[in-house]
DNA sequence: TTTCATGCAAAACATTTGCAAGTCT
DNA sequence: AGACTTGCAAATGTTTTGCATGAAA
């Protein structure tokens, strides 16, 4: 992914920003995988290599991506945000398993298009969306025979 | 909403649980909204009426309604739940206008049925879903007439 | 050198929990 | 009486911030 670290730097240099160590390390922590992380996994990830950023310049960090539009908070629930880059990913949505914690992607433009047409019909500028589907992905469903449809989870404790 | 209080009563008696001063204050203050609700506003609702309840004591109502049924949390993100009756709604998705927090619900059968069809696809077994669109209500969309489209927001200061 | 960035520890928030005192049944 | 509830305050977990120090440009 060399070009993402040249969007970054522009992406920097653009308001005066400086390409720091940390940024440095923490910009390839996040695109050298594929998983969707949280600040605290790639915070210890980072500690482990060696290349240790303190958690406060994680955040920081995490923000200016997600502003620079290289990556994206997906909010899981609970309180929990995990990252994914977007640059050279297609939009897509989630299926989250409440058990194993499996993120599982899948894109449908027809929803997409659903969207726009109900965003349309209310007058609603639409900025972003996002879609999740929570349940249990396909290795879990055997251990929950009977799960029952519940709402999403919203609390700490909940799932 | 005659309805929502005796079910609860219902559910209350079937775990061996108790129909205390504040569950009962709060529960016709809930079903007596049909406005989108954060823990916090029903505590200063409660609180202005007179029927104090404490915060803690909200928390654990609201889980209570929620399990059984009666209330359903909307993650709205930055942390922010809102809390809005089931009982007696068709499920419905919302919109949430960035500016105003105008919530702005709607229905579609057809994306439903996609994501059943997505989830099948993949084998996974839904038990909750969640579909957000975040950006401008018609009102607050004069006011931003150039909204670039962004991922959702997921910080604090966010939004 | 002049900003900008970092790390640290403290603060902020929303939510949860332990526990002693109070209250339904 | 006895089990369940409440309120309080302290604990949580995650994210943010103030500030002095350190580092790009």
């Amino acid at each position: 992914m060399k070009k993402a670290r040249e969007i970054f730097i522009e992406l920097l240099r653009k308001d005066g920003l400086r390409l720091t160590r940390q940024r440095e390390a923490l910009l390839n922590a996040v695109f050298s995988t594929h998983r969707h992380f949280s600040a605290e996994e790639l915070y210890r990830d980072l500690e482990k290599d060696g290349h240790g950023v303190s958690i406060a310049t994680i955040y920081r960090s995490l923000t200016l991506l997600v502003e620079g539009g290289l990556i994206q908070g997906l909010d899981v629930g609970n309180g929990r945000v995990l990252y994914e880059h977007t640059l050279g990913h297609q939009h897509h949505d989630h299926m989250v398993c409440m058990d194993c914690g499996k993120i599982t992607e899948f894109v449908s433009p027809e929803i997409e298009e659903l969207q726009d047409e109900a965003a349309r019909a209310h007058k609603f500028k639409v900025t972003a969306h996002s879609l999740k589907l929570f349940g249990y992905c396909s290795n879990c469903s055997k251990k929950h025979p009977d799960a029952r449809a519940t709402p999403a989870p919203q609390t700490r404790s909940g799932s």
